[in-house]
DNA sequence: CGAGCGATTGAAGTTCTTCAATATTTGTGG
DNA sequence: CCACAAATATTGAAGAACTTCAATCGCTCG
């Protein structure tokens, strides 16, 4: 059942980095331990040391920070096939917390693997590290979203973020799409008020709709204009800079 | 007179990573070429292909984003010592801007050399890998910074921040150093206005001032509690999380 | 069927932005 | 080294966006 585990995982990093067929197989060789966690659980503690990444094979997993009030700000979602914290390879001291906002499936892949397969092939050393620098522009750009924009610019950003993931993976044939979480989920990784998500949210009605943990995308073009959405930044060589109408 | 621009650089790699005698040989033997850029002229631009990395070797560069109306987000202040975008060796296509705030000289280091390094040296691919995840936590805790505090707090926290980081390489003797950026480019670091900066740093006067370029910290505690600053993020090697009064 | 979590609504208050004017500093050419 | 121009800092006032609090609604799940 955990089969297909690592070959979304291998998708993903073939999709940004070019390995050879020995190295993609090593990959996929990879022992990993499948794991099943409730919602709300945390997979990782700030400031954990730990052997092990995270890869999420379902579900979906937030990472986030939070400061002495125990305000939180979430600084990044993890779908289906994302490793969480690759980084913790290089930095086992968990510097953010992971948590699963719905029940979840993960795999642990230890480190002492993932170091010698680095250590083996050059290729994968520099593939695992070209990962997370797109994690790290994908931070970048959630920073800019959250420094900047106004409500309705943030809340549309991150929808069509997600959307695109998704899609990237899925195929998904439309623009609708499950996604678990709650507005103060969301409220938490916009840095707006549950409150003020929910009104932005209404205002949004005729371009993006969710409701019981479902999006529904109306009009995709409007949505990314809104949000100054532009997909480059999330290199998921799927080229264009907005989703192709279906 | 560049003598120094490698060492620099190995200090702050060793601070992280373990190097043995003949990798840290390689890395002060890397080949680079000085240049002097004036202040607010762009070192790298959005969008390009680079085929070099860029070592600060004086004064400060920022990375920063820009949304479709020209809005500035700093995601990134780098300091002498600092390789602004070690990453630009597995990402070659730039996805923020690198700006002088004042006139600085930079080392160009070519992507060629450093990936032969990193291939050859399994430790070395290692070491630059770490040093972008650390530059990562940065901007996760910069994230947090403009996403959960209020004016004074991210305001407190970003000179904490500099403060840690200059004091880091130069062991400064006081809490007192140079910082040639104006309050707009403050603003545009912690998402606020040039005019609230100039507020904030007001309300700010009995514990820190900000004068023709010069920072002078009265009330080290004081402004590390009101900016909610740990600087175990900066993964800097000092240890504890308060600069030592002196 | 009840309990609880999340969504929704209203109202009041706060923080920050914007605009516009003035003061001060810095940099540059003569 | 001075004078001027440009950049930066400072101040006031008005307004916008968002938060907070508190109450109610509604769905889902045991």
């Amino acid at each position: 059942v955990f089969a297909i585990t690592l070959e979304r995982f291998l998708r993903r990093l073939n999709s940004r980095s070019v390995l050879s067929g020995t190295e993609q197989q090593a990959i996929l060789s990879l022992p990993f331990e499948g794991e099943n966690v409730r919602s709300k659980s945390e997979i990782v503690h700030l400031g954990q040391d730990i052997d092990h990444a995270s890869l999420v094979i379902d579900g979906i997993v937030a990472r986030f920070d939070q400061d002495t009030n125990g305000t939180r700000q979430i600084t990044a979602f993890h779908l289906s096939g994302d490793m969480a914290n690759l980084g913790s390879v290089v930095q086992p001291q968990a510097r953010s917390a992971l948590q699963a906002l719905s029940s979840a499936t993960v795999a642990r892949i230890s480190h002492v693997d993932l170091r010698r397969l680095a250590k083996r092939h050059p290729a994968i050393a520099e593939a695992f590290w070209r990962d997370c620098i797109v994690d790290s522009s994908i931070l970048s750009r959630w920073m800019v979203n959250v420094g900047i924009g106004d409500a309705r610019q943030k809340v549309a950003h991150l929808l069509c973020e997600l959307a695109t993931r998704y899609r990237s993976d899925e195929l998904a044939q439309s623009l609708s799409f499950e996604l678990h979480i709650s507005q103060a989920q969301l409220g938490e990784a916009t840095s707006m008020s549950a409150v003020h998500v929910n009104r932005t949210l209404q205002s949004l009605k005729d371009v993006v709709t969710f409701s019981r943990g479902r999006i529904e995308i109306l009009d995709w073009k409007r949505l990314a204009s809104i949000g100054d959405f532009h997909a480059e930044y999330l290199q998921t060589g799927v080229g264009g800079d907005q989703l192709p109408p279906k």
